[in-house]
Formats: C-alpha cells, structure tokens, sequence
DNA sequence: CGGCGGAAATCAGTATACGGATTTCTGCGG
DNA sequence: CCGCAGAAATCCGTATACTGATTTCCGCCG
C-alpha cells in the first residue's frame, strides 16, 4: 500500500506482508530476523522490528524458534467473519456507488483473470487473481479507515486460502460468488452488491471453515508447535 | 487486555496506552524513546520499539523531534464513524444477549458513576467512568476479535473526548444516549441495544464532529507541526 | 538399541554506539 | 532590536554486542 520508502523497516514489513498474502510462508516455515537481515545485507534490528510489527497485527506467531505464520483456528475463522459480515457488504455497496469506470475495467479485467486461471488449474494465478479483485473493488471504497480494517481482515485467510481452491466444487460456488458481485457492480447496483457479498460472506465462511476443519484432523496425530513465554 | 508480562516492549505499550485511553498526553507533548527509557532505567530500544507499534497502530504520528499523538481530522472522525456504525450495535446486541449477572451489575455501576460524576463536575473521573462502561459491556462480547477491533476503533477518540464533555448540553444528551442503552441491556432485549447503540452511534459521531471543528478552527492561526519524510 | 545428560547452537530480548538529518541555540553584524 | 550564519543539541534510524533461555546435538552408559 505504501511506496518504496526509504525506511529498512518498512520495506521489510511491506515485502514480509506480500509474502504472507501470496501465502509463499508455510506454517511450517520459521522466520529468523538474523536470517531476513543477512538476505537483505542489513542488520538484525529493522528485520526484527518488521516481524515484531506482523506480530502486534495478528499475522505471525512468536515460537521458541523464530517466527512463524498463525494459524487460524475454527473459533478464529467464524469470529473473524461475524466481523467482515458487519463491513464488506456495507463497504462494496458504498465502492458500487462511488465507483470510477476505470475501477470498473478492472474489476471485469480481475474477474476474467479468474476464470480463465479456475479452468487452468493455475491455482497460484487464481490466489493473485482473487487478491487482485478484491483490492480493485477495496480501491473505491473511499473511507480509508474502512479499508485498511477490511483488507487486514482478509488477510488473515491467506494461510487457508490455498486449500479453499483445492476442491472444484468449493472452488466453483466461489468463483459463482464473485461473479454475482461483479455482475451488480456493473450494474451500478448498490443494494445488489450489498445483498450478493453477504451471501458470499456466508459461502466464503463455510469454505473456509471446511477446509481448516480437513487441515486440522489430518494434522491431529504429530504437532508440536510450541508457543515462548512460560 | 495483557497480564503484566515480563516483556519490556509490552509492559511500556501497556502503560503508553492507558496514558492515551486517559487522554493523560496532549497533543502537544512529545513523546522521546529515550525520555521514557530512562523513566523506566531501561534502554532505547524496548522504549523505542513501543513507540513504533502506538505508530503502526495509528494513535501516534512520527514528527521529526519526537512522537505526538494523532490529531483526527473531520474525515478522519466520519470515516472512523462509519465502521463503528456496523460494528457496535451488532456486538452490543451479541453482549445482551450472552451478558452474565456480574457484568450487569458492574454496568449499572459504571453508569452510576457516570451520572455522579457528571453532576459533580468532575471531567476526569466522567472519562474513567465511561471508559469502564464500554470495556464492560464490551467483556460480554464473546467474539475477541469483535471485541478488539472495536476496542481499537474507541481509542482513536481520547484525545477528541475530553472536550465533548466540557459542553453540559452535549454531555447531557451523551449520557442520556448511555442510559437508554444501559435500560435495555438491563432488559435483555438485544434488538433494543442495538437500536439503542445504533442512535448512539449517530450522537457521538455528531458531538465529536462538532467539538473537533471547534478545536480546529481556535487552532487556525498558529500551528506548526512538521511531521516526517520528505 | 534406547535413553539420559551435558555441551553446543540458536535465537529473542535488551543494551550500547554511531551517523546523519533537522532543529534550536548563540553571538555577531546591521 | 532584528536577522542571519554557524555551532551545538536533539533525536531518529541502524548497527553491533551481550545475555539468558531453550532447543538441538552428541556421545556415553545401560
């Protein structure tokens, strides 16, 4: 979201965050401040200091041993979407209203990106292309407290997303989803996409919740995972 | 929200926040790491680093002498407004509808001390006052992550508050707006709390708006306030 | 072959140090 | 008394260093 920026730190943060987003971390990968500072030939404090930040804002999890993507339990996802439920439909409605025409060549740009990567079976290409969606649609949305608080919600999913799309029904009824959305966008319809991103709302969460629900018992047997302090 | 925490960055977080919460630093005062380091006998760096996490958070802003707290600007105040909207009423209701007995009776003590401190005059012991209600009611809210961000959403508002309340006709009707939300929690009706908190809602954004568009215009002539970066 | 215990390695947290940008101070000249 | 240039002070950003907790490794003993 933010330009280049001089700062260590903040370029940092900004490439870690777009790494999560793309879910190019595992939950099983560790990230070592020693080892982000030697890549990027700094010192340990600004890598630091950006995992620290992705901590404060939910993303990472400190272990013993470097830090490591959270994971979202059941009670987390159905929590987390009782709130964007409150949001999204709110602020597509109002991106529907105050939309611009460019906006609105790339949402259909987006939506054609996803199909045509759906039939593919470009799974990675489908993450970039749904990520893309749904900040063109987030770009209208002129509260830019509305905004950030709904992009930070969504990202939230990005340690899922990959196994959402996984299963061609799931996958299907998805992407039906989006393409309602996009169809009322394009019809200028406020109320319409309010109405059609609850009911994706409630698709979404399912899906979501189903395939943590698959991750979860086939990881039931080994797990350590240990979280620090005493 | 935390325990004590032997964490030299939490426990100055911590203690930074309740500051803020209390509205006890003025937009005018600077924040320095090493000030605060040495009130505490500690390094920069853990000083430092919680500074920078108020910052990411949003209720501060870097300048280039030291950190200051954020200043909301009208659009600020609407937009901050405007997810609040979708948010509270719907988690009020939850909090009516799952509240236990003890944080019914520590609502109708909070809203005690609200009135007596009103009449007393007494602007401070208000402000705690309404602090603990909506910490209380918002205990009930079972949803953590419901809970925080809207616990999030209220603090940008601590350094608007102290002057809402100075105006008796505004303090009035803001009381008067608690009261009817308290009678229906007390009730168990949670569609009246939402309606209840839903008309708050649209009271406060105005009081707000008004006190800060005050507070603006007084301002008008002399105010520097560099911030950072090119 | 397994487990048990201590040494070595890893890594987070904290401290200290340095450089550079910007602001504030100071004193001289007008 | 005011302005203006240079000096000093302030404070952020980053680097390096140390410490203690925890984990991993490794070899000895049963």
């Amino acid at each position: 979201m933010d330009k280049p920026s001089q700062n260590l730190v903040e370029t940092i943060y900004s490439d870690l965050r777009l790494r999560l987003q793309r879910s190019a971390v595992s939950p099983a990968d560790r990230l070592v401040d020693m080892e982000i500072a030697a890549s990027y030939g700094i010192s340990r404090m600004p890598a630091r200091e950006a995992l620290l930040r992705l901590v404060s804002e939910g993303y990472l999890v400190g272990t013993t041993r470097g830090f490591a993507v959270r994971e979202l339990s059941l009670e987390d996802i159905s929590g987390l979407f009782e709130v964007r439920r409150q949001l999204e439909p709110r602020a597509a409605a109002s991106a529907a209203r105050d939309m611009t025409p460019d906006v609105e060549t790339a949402l259909t740009v987006a939506i054609g990106r996803i199909e045509q990567t759906l039939s593919a079976g470009d799974i990675p290409g489908l993450l970039a292309a749904n990520v893309d969606f749904r900040n063109t649609w987030l770009r209208a949305v002129t509260n830019p407290h509305m905004a950030a608080t709904i992009s930070r919600f969504m990202d939230y999913f990005q340690s899922v997303r990959l196994g959402t799309f996984a299963d061609p029904t799931v996958a299907a009824r998805y992407i039906d989803g989006l393409s309602a959305i996009h169809k009322a966008f394009l019809a200028h319809d406020p109320l319409a996409v309010h109405d059609r991103m609850t009911l994706f709302m409630f698709a979404a969460e399912e899906a979501y919740l189903s395939v943590r629900r698959g991750q979860l018992e086939e990881a039931e047997t080994v797990r350590p995972i240990r979280r620090r302090r005493k």
